[in-house]
DNA sequence: TATTGTTATACTCTATAACTATA
DNA sequence: TATAGTTATAGAGTATAACAATA
């Protein structure tokens, strides 16, 4: 048996490796070819949490403030992303998706989804082999989530 | 049991949603602040494969040449890599990786596995688990691999 | 003629500093 | 005074087009 130091080393090399190749490959698909990954992560961050001020995106995306103003303005002009006025602290702007920015998400989501399965149906997984994908991406989250 | 269809869309859409937030938390660890994503991917494939000309690096990292050529030009003025011109066909440049370019890679790689190694221990992952993982990673190399 | 690499130039994304409006 | 957002400006990193050297 591995010594669980050695094991614990071992498993974070391959993992490692394995995700960012697998990573490297999804991000390549997009279902806008007008936008960024930037942009899209700020539209997936708004469909899953609802409205957001300039502030909270710039700090959630770990970018600085104006970045983030030029990644609405950039949204905002394809029309995918909309600004509203804070009523209550008229220095705030609350950015809402709009239901294109939410369709492209979505189906952006839905092509890498389907890449990724075509890929896994490609090699003849086994029901064992898949469920132990998503064990590890269950595991995975934890990771992250922590 | 679950149907084969169904269990290979939930199997990408877990595995791609666990792959993408894994790499870009690990993705933020870097041995030099100086080096760019881009340098340090070309960094990592001479390390791994030896010399290659500025054509092939820029087929293999996907950009055009004139990236590369700039992306080479970093990575000389910081001693990461030599250019040798070709003796055979002399329209070539061969690009090596020097020491300092390898201890680099070395280091950069040896802190993400750290940081990753690190995160698993917290989370008292048991045996199991880190076999699951080191299984996963196999499985999703024969992805991109394919 | 075709290929390899570089230079010239422009566009996008990011940053910091300075500014406006509001709290 | 402090905060939210924008504008001005500059620095990477990328691209295409044009060019020089070589095959």
């Amino acid at each position: 048996m591995t010594a669980p130091d050695d094991s614990l080393h071992l498993t974070a090399t391959d993992l490692r490796m394995a995700t960012f190749r697998l990573a490297r490959r999804l991000r390549s698909v997009r279902a806008a070819d007008s936008m960024s990954d930037g942009q899209l992560a700020v539209l997936a961050d708004l469909r899953m949490y609802g409205r957001r001020t300039i502030s909270t995106l710039a700090e959630r995306e770990r970018v600085a403030a104006p970045s983030m103003t030029n990644t609405i303005n950039g949204l905002e002009e394809q029309g995918y992303v909309v600004r509203t006025p804070d009523e209550d602290d008229r220095r705030r702007v609350q950015v809402d998706i709009t239901d294109a920015g939410s369709d492209i998400v979505v189906e952006t989501i839905r092509q890498r989804d389907v890449l990724l399965a075509d890929m896994l149906a490609e090699l003849d997984f086994t029901e064992d082999e898949l469920t132990t994908l998503r064990e590890a991406s269950i595991l995975m989250r934890r990771v992250t989530d922590r």
